[in-house]
Order: C-alpha cells, then structure tokens, then sequence
DNA sequence: GCAATTAATGTTATCGATAACTTTAATCTA
DNA sequence: TAGATTAAAGTTATCGATAACATTAATTGC
C-alpha cells in the first residue's frame, strides 16, 4: 500500500508537506501543491484512516444498535441514521441485537473496541441497564432509541407510543368494539408499557371493561413457535372482536396464527398494530396502523449524537424528542352494528 | 483511556507481558497472567483496536455494499452475510448505494479509507466496472453478489435467474396465460438479462407470440412516479393477463399502480415476481414469486470472502456458486379457462 | 556441576499518520 | 541595511498496539 512517505520520497519533500496538502492546512505554495497532488494521483494514493485514526484519537464511526434488521421500522430508521451521518461526515456501523441482552452485550463490546465515536442504541428494554452503564464508564457517548431505561438520564428518541396505542383504540371503539384484546411486547420495555396503558386509559374512558387475560405479553420479535399465542386466543371467552398489537411483527404473527385457524380479518375479528409495514403495505393496503416517523428516528437520533460528541457532553443539557404517531385507517377493522 | 501501558505499570510489568495475557500468545506464568488480568478487570481495560489493526495491518472489518436497504431480499443478504462474519471474526459494516453509480463509487472510496480487509459488493449493473478496477487495483479482495459484470472475473454468488423466470413464466402458461408482459430492471444488469431470457425462452418453447412493447424496462429500485409505468400498462393493446416483475419492488410498484387503476389481481390481471417479500408474505401470502435463498447469498458470500482474504488471493481458483430459485405459488395467478 | 535448553520476561523498532516545535529562506520595515 | 516578520518547508515525538530480537533466570542432561 502507497504511504504518505512514498509521496514525499517521489516529490521530494517532507510527510509532513503531504499531510498539508491532504489536509489543507499550514502554508504550502502553490507549485509544491500541485506537484503533492499529482504524484498522489499517479501512486493512486489513499489515506490510512487507522492511522489517521490512532493519533486523532477519533473514528468518524458512528454506531447504530437496533433490535430486529426484519423490522421495516427498524429499516427505515437505519436509512435515516445513514443519511444523517453521512451529512455530519461520520460513517456508519449497524448492529442487531434480536431483542437478546447477551447479544447487546457483545456488540457493546465491539463498539468499544472499534472505537466508535458514539452509539444510537435501541436498548432490548430496562434490563439493559448495566450494558449502559458500560457504555458511560468508557465515555461513549450515546442516544436511546425508541425505549427509556429507567435510571438512564440522556438524549433519547421516542415515538409518542401511549397516544398512538389510545389513536388505536379508540378507532376499534368508534366502530364499535368493546372485547379488545392487546398482545404487546415485554412490560420490560418502556414503549411496550405505555402502549399498555394508552390501550387501558381509552377502554377506562370509555366506560369498557376488560378482563386481565385479554392482555397477552411476549417478545416484539418474530416468534418461533405461535403455540402459544394460539394457546392464549383459544382460552379467551367470549373471544375479542378485536386485538391491539404492540408493534408490526407482533402484527403480522397475529394475522398468520388467524389465517391458520381460519379466521378472518376484519370480518371475525379486527387487528391494529403500531408501526407501518414497509413497501409492502403501499401495494396492499390492509392493516390499519399508528404509523410513526421511522425516518426521522434514525435522522434525529443521529442528529443528536453528532451535537453530543461536538459538545464533548459538556454544557449541553439533555434532550428528549418525542415523536407523533398518526392513525392510518385501512381495512382490517370492522365496523360493528 | 486506559492503555496497555498503564495496565503494565500498575501490574509492575512490562507492556509486552501484558500485550501476550490479551492475545494468549508466548509463555507466561500462571502468576503473573492472573495479576494482569486483575488489573484490566480493576482498569476497565478495552484493547485500542485501532493500534491493533495499524500494526497488524488488517481491520477484520467486512463490507457489504448492498443497492438497496428497503429491500427484504438484501435485508436478509445483510442477516447472512452478518452471521457469516460474525462466525468467522469479523465485523460487518452496511453500505446502501440505492441503485446510483455515483454513490456506489463513494461508498468505493469510503471502504479504501477504512481499510476494509474485504467486501461483498451488489454492484449498481455493467456500469460498475470502473468502482471494481478501483477495488482491484488496490488489491481490496470481493466477492460480487447477485450480478455479473462483464470483464470481471472474480468469485460471485448468482441466483438462478433465468431458471426462476422460466419457472414463473411456465406457471403463467400452465395457468391458461398467453399474453404475458413483463416490467424489468435495467438491461444493464446481468440478472435483469437473465430473467428476461428465462422468460422468452419460456414463451418461445410454447409457441406463444409476444410484441415487443410488452417488455418495459426501468430500475430495479423503488419509482418515485408511476406515471411512466401508467402510460405503457395503458398502450398495450390488447391488455397482457399477466405481467412478470423482476423483482419483488418492481412487484409491488405494479400492485400499487393497478390498486390506483382499479383493476383487480388475479381477476383482470395476475401478477409474478422474482424474491419473496419479508415476513408479511407469510401473514397475508398472495403473491406467487420465485423465492432465492437470500440468506444463503450473503452467508456463503461472505465465506467465500474469508476463504479468499486467508488464502491471500494466491492459488484458490475463481468459485461461483449459483443458488436455485423456487417456484412458491399463492393466489396472484388466475386460472384462465 | 556446568554447558545447553527452555521458560519467562523485557527492549526496541514499527505500523502511517499528525501535532508541536524548529529551521531556512524570503520579504518587510524603519 | 540590519533586524524583525512571515512564508514554506522540515524534524521529532506521539498515538497504542505487536513483531522480532535480547535478556535473564530456572531447569535439564550427561
């Protein structure tokens, strides 16, 4: 590989010039300039940024954990980070932890040893705690995502997920639902939580009752094995004309256990979820969702950690963005009586 | 930030001692091994692995450029391909070149800065040439993934496009079809020639006529306007009964303009397509595509990738391994009498 | 019991860049 | 025109690790 010192042996100057030229910094004049730059084109010269980085004590990598790559949500914010970043001159890593706090741990690790210049982490949920603290103990600077964990003062990210599960829910009402049921993520999971109880002030509001097994808790990913789902819907009685989902996985696993028994949607029972579905959802539009702005998650999270690592987390106070999350009515509610 | 050296001092040893506890290399006392462990435990030591990989001269850092984050197909490449280097030492950084040659060559030149050991690159088509002599000339070891480009000979992982689109087109004549159309990427990507040849020949071997203004050729990438799209479904006359997409994207593009059309698949129109469309598919299955073993492409491209970096590129022969798709059939196909 | 091994550790140079300081030559000022 | 200033370089040290070689102490063999 072509080194700064194979530049300045050809133009016969010092490394020190070439590091000028390639930097634009000091006083070089203008024939030395021009003859770095030529003998750089002819030797198809690049940079070594590990080496750049050791002495600048710096990567320009930033690194994105989130918790599902098949969440279309996660996805797309992942579009949003990689764009910010790139503006902001900063690469970016991504991670996957699967909604699995040992897998998070690994890739802390990683992210310490890769030297990142900072984290937008969608933490697995509270549990996440001490990988944090990790995190605080190196001085990484970070930003949540989508999720608080209580005991975490930071710049965090959020979807407004307690009025959006109320958006939800009072739509099923409003066409006249009254046995509704929620599947959602683990209550170990901040979002997961007030999803819950945007889904319980609704039905309290509207004079509903509900019974305590109407709410069936399990992970936000994908699941393996929908026995228990199917389990928990079969006991229900009498069965809930409608069933609120914590996010779009949770979503299309209720639809694929439904198709399976043979039930339909809307026509037997309603379904509503938080989060879009990707493309997908433009070409059939069916499930009616608390769309939220993935997008700006990705751009806005990393727009905070650039402001964070400029700061040197000085004087800057925390921040905490929370974003909207609109009603998208499409056809898998029904409309009762 | 603590270092090897600081770990020495306070353990009364000296850096290299400390350096052969980290990599379990040379001969050292049980005794001295422990204290230094204590001591980086007690420091909250993490190894530099920017000083690392400027001396050892690698990075074990991978990178898989894909055209396009939005898609399920790459999305599960980057699930394989991320196991895959995780199993073999690596790390994975993601780069999305939206189907734009330009950004394909900035994303070229941010994998130089890094000093990558290695990439696993879905180039934009034919036009790509120059970003890989870029590669080659730098001696980056790649492997391509699922397109060939003229004039480079190097390891690669294809599908079986002419195949799927033979085993599509054929499920199309099988069901009664005769006026079949299709809407491809462009021609300058070898996959895209492919499916297209699959197709004729499919259509050749049953005797059935088709004009050319049947076949409408744009990007492979999501369209920002339908319109184009609009104007060729509009001018065929007669109308095709089925339209072949080349892609999963291109699929739900030509759902979403026929929902906007009101006309109805599979009833006035059946509609196919090469790659399966994420996880929905399983939730509300309707499209019949010719599914590829994504996972698999990026699995076994980025062991391909290790096995040409460890082998330094001497004396391994070029590999292609080329996957089968499958015919996975759904309810987007009327049976025409 | 003493040279020859071997085990255990230390020293120095190096990777490729940049920061901080130094040197040389050119230009300016009174 | 001498001394001060500035422009345009060059030198040396450094970032944090590891490779290669050097050193010391302990053990072995005959």
């Amino acid at each position: 590989m072509v080194t700064i010192y194979d530049i300045a042996a050809k133009a016969n100057v010092s490394a020190m010039t070439v590091s000028r030229v390639i930097n634009n910094t000091g006083k070089i004049s203008e024939k030395t300039r021009t003859k770095v730059k030529r003998v750089m084109e002819e030797m198809n010269y690049v940079p070594n940024q590990t080496a750049r980085n050791l002495v600048l004590q710096q990567t320009k990598l930033l690194f994105l954990l989130i918790t599902d790559i098949t969440n279309p949500f996660y996805t797309t914010v992942a579009r949003g980070a990689e764009d910010a970043a790139k503006k902001n001159g900063y690469r970016l890593l991504f991670g996957n932890s699967d909604e699995n706090l040992e897998k998070e741990a690994d890739y802390i690790t990683t992210i310490l040893t890769t030297r990142a210049d900072g984290v937008l982490l969608a933490p697995t949920g509270d549990p996440s705690l001490p990988n944090i603290d990790t995190l605080r103990k190196h001085a990484v600077p970070f930003v949540l995502l989508d999720r608080e964990v209580p005991g975490v003062e930071c710049d965090i990210v959020l979807g407004d997920s307690k009025d959006g599960a109320r958006q939800l829910t009072e739509h099923l009402i409003a066409n006249g639902h009254t046995r509704i049921a929620m599947v959602n993520g683990s209550s170990s999971i901040s979002s997961a939580r007030l999803r819950l109880q945007g889904c319980m002030e609704a039905i309290k509001l509207n004079d509903i009752e509900l019974a305590p097994n109407y709410i069936f808790e399990t992970s936000f990913g994908a699941q393996h094995d929908l026995s228990q789902l199917a389990d928990w819907l079969k006991q229900l009685n009498p069965m809930p004309t409608a069933i609120v989902a914590g996010n779009n996985i949770l979503a299309v696993e209720i639809l694929r256990l439904l198709r399976q028994e043979s039930i339909t949607v809307p026509e037997q029972i309603s379904v509503v979820c938080f989060d879009d579905l990707g493309p997908y959802s433009e070409a059939e539009p069916f499930l009616t969702v608390a769309m939220q702005q993935a997008y700006q998650f990705g751009y806005m999270g990393i727009q905070m950690l650039v402001d964070r690592i400029a700061e040197d987390g000085k004087n800057l106070p925390w921040r905490k963005i929370v974003l909207p999350a609109e009603l998208q009515i499409r056809k898998s509610v029904r409309q009762l009586s």
